[in-house]
RNA sequence: GUGGGUGUAGUUCAGUGGUAGAACUCCGGACUGUGGCUCCGGCUGUCGAGGGUUCGAAUCCCUCCACCCACCCCA
């Protein structure tokens, strides 16, 4: 049997209505912050993650499906093609190819849809995964530069995860600084770590070598009294990063928006500069991300592209799903009437009702004539059918059908001229 | 890539060397134009795959595979 490979799975309903209903509430919010959509390809040429999430990163290092695609001439050679781990990239590529900076407005751009990355699957991670993701990027005289841009954005959000309808869920805020602060509080890092970090676990050795703001993170308990006393970025920030830093702060206050400062938290893409957050919850089991995100000032530079500050985030549409599941969520949909055709001839006059029901904006399901009526009742009653119409040779010759309310057991003949309201109106 | 757990009917699972089971689901009937409840009857399996041990393997051994969870990392 061929099987959906690993990493990879079937959504299927019920569960498709309620990412449905995700879909179009998100698609509502993004219309009212005035964003639009944007669709870029599934794939693009390697190099656009590899300059921009960053070659050393664990996503272009190891977890992208790449392939080379057939040279389209003798003298080419073949061009090495990716499936896309994240749409920043591809967004930000966009808007450099079509010339977006010259519009001289800000762009406010959304996407939904899938995007790969080769990890080991587990709960809240999947090799396909749904990413809902919006960016504002323009150039610095539009106010792509504005702390007012990222609070804008981080107030959305809490309207976005309130408005769909996940509770509990906690907004972590860090400011990760300019390139400069980063490489100098590295450098701070690598120093305060070289006496001790022979007393810590094995993977923070490591990350002291490959990564020394991945120590942040460790979570062994033991290393904890140590990672305390490491020095923190918001002391190697410069004048205007901290100014920058806290604007956003003193206008999330203003908003109401509750966040706390988490100046551990690191972010994994290279292109990331300044405001990152996170917002966490608790039913994820160990990812507890349901979306992140942050600035990234110079990602259209290093891509070729104009000076285009920006900002953006991605939600885990899988793991947004799997937090309102875990809430007791449950999608309901059901269907307003079963049309019960009962006997011969019957299946031509039950399509006819049905097609005028449907018409009229009512949702039909039909049976088949052959179909008993006892048979027809627990159709109807499987369809979580509000109403079951039937329609039999007396219905038919007297213009009159039996409506039955299956929730209350309330039956009653209703004229063909009102069916349509007597089946609206509960 | 590493570690742990789990693979038996459509589903959830029991079965630790001797004829593959239960519950639910599904199908039919009791009930010929009235559902949910009840009762009766019925279908369904390469026991994840391959090899080995044994008179005999779902069960013991080996190898592989898949899924789940966790690490790494990220949404």
């Amino acid at each position: 049997m061929i099987k959906a490979v690993r990493g990879t799975r079937d959504l299927l309903p019920p569960d498709t209505d309620l990412w449905n209903r995700v879909d179009a509430k998100v698609r509502d919010v993004f219309a009212r912050y005035n964003y639009h959509e944007i669709r870029t390809p599934i794939f693009e040429d390697t190099q656009l993650f590899s300059r921009s999430v960053g070659e050393e990163t664990d996503i272009v290092s190891k977890e992208m499906f790449t392939w080379e695609d057939k040279a389209r001439a003798q003298s080419e050679k073949p061009q090495s093609l990716t499936l896309r781990p994240e749409n920043t990239a591809g967004v930000v590529r966009a808007y450099i190819e079509h010339g977006l900076d010259k519009k001289g407005t800000l762009q406010k751009l959304y996407y939904i849809g899938p995007q790969f990355r080769r990890e080991r699957p587990q709960k809240g991670r999947y090799r396909q995964f749904y990413q809902i993701g919006a960016e504002i990027i323009g150039p610095p005289s539009a106010g792509s530069e504005s702390p007012l841009r990222d609070a804008e954005v981080l107030e959305m959000l809490a309207t976005l995860l309130d408005e769909v309808g996940l509770r509990d869920w906690q907004l972590q805020l860090n400011s990760v600084g300019c390139a400069e602060d980063r490489a100098r509080y590295n450098q701070a890092l690598r120093e305060a770590l070289q006496p001790v970090v022979h007393l810590m676990c094995t993977d923070c050795q490591r990350r002291t070598e490959t990564n020394p703001l991945r120590v942040l993170d460790c979570k062994v308990p033991e290393d904890q009294p140590i990672i305390e006393k490491l020095p923190k970025i918001s002391e190697y920030l410069d004048e205007p990063c901290r100014e920058h830093f806290a604007a956003v702060r003193s206008m999330l206050d203003a908003a109401g928006v509750t966040y706390t400062i988490n100046d551990r938290m690191v972010r994994g893409l290279d292109y990331y500069t300044r405001t990152t957050f996170e917002f966490t919850h608790g039913g994820l089991g160990a990812q507890s991300a349901v979306l992140g995100g942050g600035r990234y000032d110079g990602l259209s530079e290093s891509l070729e592209g104009p000076k285009a500050p920006g900002i953006g985030f991605a939600i885990g549409e899988d793991r947004l799903v799997l937090a309102l599941q875990s809430q007791g969520e449950k999608p309901a949909e059901k269907v307003q009437a079963y049309v019960a055709p009962l006997g011969a001839g019957m299946n031509g006059h039950a399509l006819k009702l049905a097609r005028e029901l449907r018409r009229a904006g009512i949702s039909a399901d039909i049976g088949d004539e052959t179909f008993r009526l006892k048979k027809s009742f627990e159709n109807a009653e499987k369809a979580g059918a509000r109403f079951i119409v039937i329609v039999g040779e007396n219905e038919v010759a007297a213009e009159q059908f039996a409506v039955k309310d299956l929730a209350s057991g309330q039956q009653v003949q209703v004229p063909r001229a009102e069916l349509t309201k007597h089946l609206r109106q509960n």
